[in-house]
DNA sequence: GTGAAAGCGCTAACAC
DNA sequence: GTGTTAGCGCTTTCAC
């Protein structure tokens, strides 16, 4: 577990180029300040001997990390598996590695786990943190606030503990559940019932409001709670079929389930948008446009809210930074 | 970006405790050779002050960094989102967070990305890293080599330059095939179709040779190549039946697949399993029992796989360690 | 058993 | 512009 071979150091480039440390440091960072010649012999000396700077010797004097934690606090591995997250993470890689810095990955599997993250952030070893704190009654944005960092979390934080100024990205999913069932109002549907997400999700309990806001006196019998995934989506579909089996729309509050409520819509012989209509959303493009029919869905820019997760973070100001609530934009196909 | 306030360093905490700088260090590193009281007695302030160590102060000197980078490459999203990763990263992160280990993710984006990852790897950030080299051609393994970084590949390798010696962790592919076929021989079927995942994985090439080594003189057209997803067990699924319509059984190389077999066939009348046979592989539970009917299928270790690699390569002589094939298990359900 | 002191490799004042 | 120098916070000989 030690260092394999003992690297160039800064002074053994300094020696090639025939200059000083403290010159070879400036080019190593920039080569500002440094007349042509010399910054071109020491890049030449580096390349020579394939210096790579010592990121603990920089950090110690620099106090930065160019180090990002994210933390994803989930009992349920589902969640990781989740292709909302895989692309979210996947816009934040890809924003730090502009910024080259690292992704530092802290996975919590329950609560006695906190107090090792809580250390962890305290510790100083990363330049801020990611955070996606799923649940409302996560302890999670308490714990990162006393611990110091700067901190932007995924999606809206549920209120808890420090939760009052946090910074987050999210989409505007009451915005986006209003203009899917307003769609399916525009279709002509009277019937339009709604699938939920796990509803200590803030995420979920917004596109739940956003759905009443455009059906405010929709029978109560017409919303099943579910829990974001394909299997939830069928089983809550098939209970809302059978209390009214005469629903004529239905609002996913996700393509995963979505997809679910397609199944079982076929399998009762139900044809899509025919008889019912369905909207999903997300628009999981691996979803979205393999069902059959190809789902109606509302849009949000995921890996667009992992960049700009990151780009908050590192751009400074997070203390000063506002959150931002991303459109979202409904995605016309063929199941509404 | 920089450190909030300024963290108490262990002079602060040697102050407090009335001993050396030295005593200090030895306490917070385990306190072996130092007497009881001043052990407390430093403890205690490390308690006061809020004490957490400088870990780049720390690996300037020790050279070590309590750190592994995990690299996947994938140009698709996809891969994130299998939740075969997602276990296998959770088995990785559990592992190292016991051995006091950070875990720093390495996503890479195509071919320009991977010398990035080469410079981060050879820049000796890491203790050591968990490659997840997923296609025959991958330049990745011949990178890390040079890199000269202890290295541990999720999944046999393909074979590529500096693979010859790689330590790998894997699970039994060929062997829970041929369990899996064999299985359905012995259900009396005679007419078994292969839906492979994509053939430049070895996990999925291993598995056609499973099924091959059961069943030698298959008929070609009983053989589809998939690519490990639902949708494209469907679409496989539906190639066969146009293909061979009398066939009597199916073994899909992994769950997911296998959900989309049984969509199809339900969806095409034919009853499983007495009119045909279904068997998975990976036995993802939130696939396998969540399918109707349940799948039959192999199970593998996924998790255990991912602690097993983080433990290989933490235990200190990845040089010396062989790599590791886990036997697979067959789960019997009700699709086979 | 404990302390004093010498760096680990680097950056950032500060001189020149 | 470039070099000199003083640490960053820690571990680790080496005396005592």
């Amino acid at each position: 577990m030690t260092e394999t071979a003992s690297r160039p150091t800064l002074e053994a480039v300094a020696a090639r180029a025939g200059v000083s440390r403290a010159t070879a440091s400036r080019v190593v960072n920039g080569g500002d300040g440094v007349r042509e010649p010399l910054v071109e012999r020491v890049r030449q000396a580096v390349e020579e001997l394939g210096y790579v700077p010592n990121q603990a010797a920089r950090s110690l004097v620099t106090r930065r990390h160019d180090a990002v934690a994210v933390v994803i606090a989930e009992p349920e591995t589902r969640v990781f598996a989740d292709p909302f997250f895989a692309l979210q993470l996947r816009g934040i890689s890809k924003e730090l590695t502009a910024h080259d810095s690292q992704l530092v990955l802290l996975l919590t599997e329950g609560r006695d786990d906190h107090s090792r993250v809580g250390r962890y952030l305290a510790g100083g070893h990363v330049d801020g943190a990611l955070v996606f704190s799923l649940h409302l009654d996560d302890p999670l944005p308490g714990l990162v606030q006393r611990a110091g960092v700067p901190t932007v979390f995924g999606g809206r934080p549920g209120w808890s503990e420090g939760t009052r100024d946090a910074v987050y990205v999210d989409s505007d999913n009451r915005g986006g559940a209003r203009a899917a069932v307003q769609h399916l109002v525009d279709l002509g549907r009277t019937r339009i019932a709604h699938i939920t997400g796990p509803l200590d999700q803030t995420s979920a309990a917004d596109r739940l409001d956003g759905f009443r806001e455009v059906a405010p006196d929709a029978d109560p019998r017409l919303i099943a709670e579910s829990d974001f995934t394909p299997a939830g989506g069928e089983r809550a579909m098939r209970e809302l079929l059978d209390r009214r089996p005469d629903l004529d729309a239905v609002f996913a509050a996700n393509d995963l389930a979505a997809s679910g409520v397609l199944r079982v819509l076929r399998e009762r012989g139900r044809r899509v948008p025919s008889d019912v209509a369905v909207v999903g959303f997300d628009d999981m493009l691996a979803v979205a446009e393999q069902t059959d029919p190809a789902l109606t869905t509302v849009r949000q820019p995921i890996e667009e809210m992992g960049r700009l997760m990151a780009r908050l973070l590192l751009g400074g100001g997070v203390d000063a930074a506002a959150s931002v609530v991303l459109p979202t934009t409904l995605v016309r196909r063929d199941s509404a």
